[in-house]
DNA sequence: GTCTATATGTAGATAGAC
DNA sequence: GTCTATCTACATATAGAC
């Protein structure tokens, strides 16, 4: 049913993705989605009942998309400190867009958590995915403090993100993500 | 001069100080200052020039906290490491407050970075000031990726708050403190 | 399904009485 | 210095022609 027909929605979709991770939800008004998209911000209620709506569609986009990642790193690598090497290094591959706009994750929640509090819960579950996953992969390496230690590992590439967006530093994400590279392999 | 008449810019201020952290900057308005304030919001441009102008006020008196911290924590403690020890636990003092909103420097950033670029460099102010007096007490350790090291503090400090803020956690919060305590005593 | 025109609310900002 | 009334712009959202 998915995927049927419906091209103009996916423009949408894809347009307000970029422009919430970009531009951040507030200051993206439908004009602004609707220039990026080609398509006339009338239309838009034809597909979402509220810009509420997108934004659930928007969260959901991206939710599939990290399920995608965590899906195939099971799939192709076989040890959990390389498959946590992997997911640290997710800072390192997309260090230009990270430079500039922070975490996708977690500056969405970070926006919403002060003023959206019907969608905090939707918005922590691209982060719960990620905290639940290596957790998995730390208890797999004996530990039996792996939730704290999950937490912690979400915390030091959040505080990467967060700071390597807000000073525009490429070299900030490298720094980091050698810092958390060597707290892997102490684990 | 400063203090001098004045009470009710000062209690603008204060509002707005308060409400820009907890609801963000964009996501408040001059109403909402108004109505913290008691204090008509027509009156404010006699005050500030634009919003904009308040929000330099608010992260001037924020600047002007920050230095009193560092500067205290110079006064008292003598040790480097026990200085470092004091500024994490900044963490479980705040705790209460970072549950709910994250740091307010850091939340400040993270939504500024985006969408005020000429905002940019004053509020990065914030986390300059706390990163050069982490830089020079890691240096008096005699590490000499004092500002690597610094940086990675910093990142770690911000993704504790974040998060903890993002799930409105207070124990994720006490097990960051311990696990970034602990680095500090790795140091 | 797609688009234009428009309604409605609220934001930041101003004018001017007191 | 303080406050009320108001302007203007733009946001979300709707109505309805095609």
């Amino acid at each position: 049913m998915r995927d049927k027909g419906h091209a103009s929605r996916g423009r949408i979709v894809e347009a307000a993705t970029d422009l919430f991770y970009r531009r951040g939800y507030h200051t993206t008004s439908f004009a602004d989605v609707a220039q990026a998209s080609g398509i006339p911000k009338g239309n838009f209620y034809y597909y979402f009942k509220s810009k509420d709506d997108l934004l659930v569609a928007v969260i959901a986009e991206r939710l599939e998309q990290i399920a995608g990642d965590l899906g195939r790193w099971n799939a192709e690598i076989p040890e959990p400190r390389a498959r946590l090497v992997q997911f640290a290094e997710t800072l390192q591959r997309n260090a230009e867009a990270i430079s500039h706009w922070g975490c996708p994750a977690g500056s969405l929640n970070g926006e919403l958590s002060k003023t959206q509090p019907d969608h905090r819960l939707r918005a922590r579950r691209m982060l719960d995915v990620y905290r639940e996953w290596s957790e998995g992969q730390i208890r797999a390496l004996g530990r039996d403090d792996a939730h704290e230690l999950a937490v912690h590992l979400l915390c030091m590439l959040q505080g990467a993100s967060l700071l390597g967006g807000i000073y525009g530093d490429f070299t900030l994400i490298t720094a980091e993500t050698r810092q958390i590279r060597a707290w892997i392999d102490r684990l």
